[in-house]
DNA sequence: CCGTTGCTTCGATCGTCATCGAAGTAAGGA
DNA sequence: TCCTTACTTCGATGACGATCGAAGCAACGG
């Protein structure tokens, strides 16, 4: 007898729950109110759905005084979430929508990585000038590419110290190819606005990048300067 | 505004539906009344099924005379289905299945290669002889595993042909651990039943392995005789 | 040719569950 | 203290869709 997968999967498959844990694919903690906004759904219907998601522990929940902040339960959650919109995205006979939102497909937040057309682009390119080494579908670090990152700031000490790959191949659901998450994606997103070089969208997981911003994505990472413009 | 997920969640959440999924990752093209007597529903119950399974493109049909043979969409169906099981199996909350069978946490096909107690001990010894690298929970092949492989008779020029990944790592759902996919995870698994050291059970994922086989198993890939028993 | 088997389509039935109005509790701040 | 805001619980309502009996079409084999 294998695992229920049924369960799980209709918990997914109802149309405002999974607006919910779309929204929180941003890697945010959102409060119960801004959740049944994103899912346009009264108060009262986010309470009873966000109650089925914890309970079954897709999300996890913390009280600030009457604040109570969700968020994804980790990173297994957020990848079952990515493979589900890749395959979606893949397929056109599920997929209903129209064009979709062109700042979503230039750069976004993936959980806690960069994803879209910047991410896959910054991928691309570390692998040209031999950073990473993407054989096979199989992402790994070079020695050079370590070299390269310590330069740029990486603590590989504090990073090796987490059970954390340090990078990982993701689906791009946007661009049907490779961005980088792991500990690497994870750090290039947050050096990136740590330097004010974009800043995340108040509402969406859209990353908008500013001109300065642009410029010093081309010099830092060698990325096409198209691939930067706004 | 990003893809929905929901329609596919849905699809997937009918139980009827999620059995006759689940059967099929056993990789075998199954016909509609085998897959009717899988997910315990009437011929016409799932006559319907299937045709809004392969509508939404998550099942391909080819029919032989009155019989029609359905299977799995390609790889990245497979790999959804495995990681809804995978999370599925690490969330308790979700788990209402009594004790899970033996025999297929010992040793199961995963699509198209080993998984199970089996197919995770192959993957250890392998890292632990050097053949593979794990690192970071993402594997490669050594020079030495080149070598290796190339002397139980793996064709490396015929699997290069292919843009399938030679290793990749998948995550176990009975052992919450690494077993081998790709195109060498395909090339134990059929080389183990090419030589007979094990069958599959006709109507399960389970992986039966002989007495001599077990022995076989050990020689070969260094596993743990405990590993290899009935 | 005819009976059997595999599969599909149709439509009525009924179980499931998302939804929100109403009401209530608790936290925050003036 | 009192008003506002965040959130939960309750229960009735109605939309949705899985289900199977009935019927039909097509392939197979004696």
């Amino acid at each position: 007898m294998e695992p229920d997968i049924s369960d799980l999967a209709r918990l997914i498959g109802d149309p405002a729950r999974s607006r919910m844990l779309i929204a929180l694919m941003s890697g945010k903690a959102l409060t119960a109110t801004e959740l049944s906004l994103e899912a346009d759904i009264t108060p009262q219907t986010a309470s009873s759905h966000l109650s089925k998601l914890v309970t079954q522990d897709l999300l996890v929940m913390r009280k600030q005084g009457r604040h109570r902040y969700f968020q994804l339960n980790g990173y297994p959650v957020a990848e079952l979430i990515e493979t589900l919109l890749s395959v979606t995205a893949s397929q056109p006979n599920l997929t209903k929508t129209g064009p979709s939102d062109p700042d979503l497909r230039q750069a976004r937040v993936c959980y806690d990585h960069l994803g879209g057309a910047l991410g896959v682009g910054i991928y691309d390119s570390l692998v040209a000038r031999g950073v990473l080494e993407d054989r096979h579908a199989i992402t790994r670090l070079t020695d050079d590419g370590e070299r390269y990152f310590i330069r740029l700031g990486v603590d590989f000490d504090a990073m090796s110290r987490s059970r954390r790959p340090l990078c990982k191949s993701c689906l791009d659901w946007s661009e049907r190819r490779t961005h980088l998450a792991g500990g690497l994606g994870q750090w290039i997103l947050n050096d990136l606005l740590m330097r004010g070089w974009g800043q995340r969208a108040p509402n969406s997981r859209v990353v908008h990048i500013t001109a300065p911003g642009r410029k010093a994505l081309v010099e830092r990472y060698g990325i096409e300067a198209s691939l930067a413009s706004a």
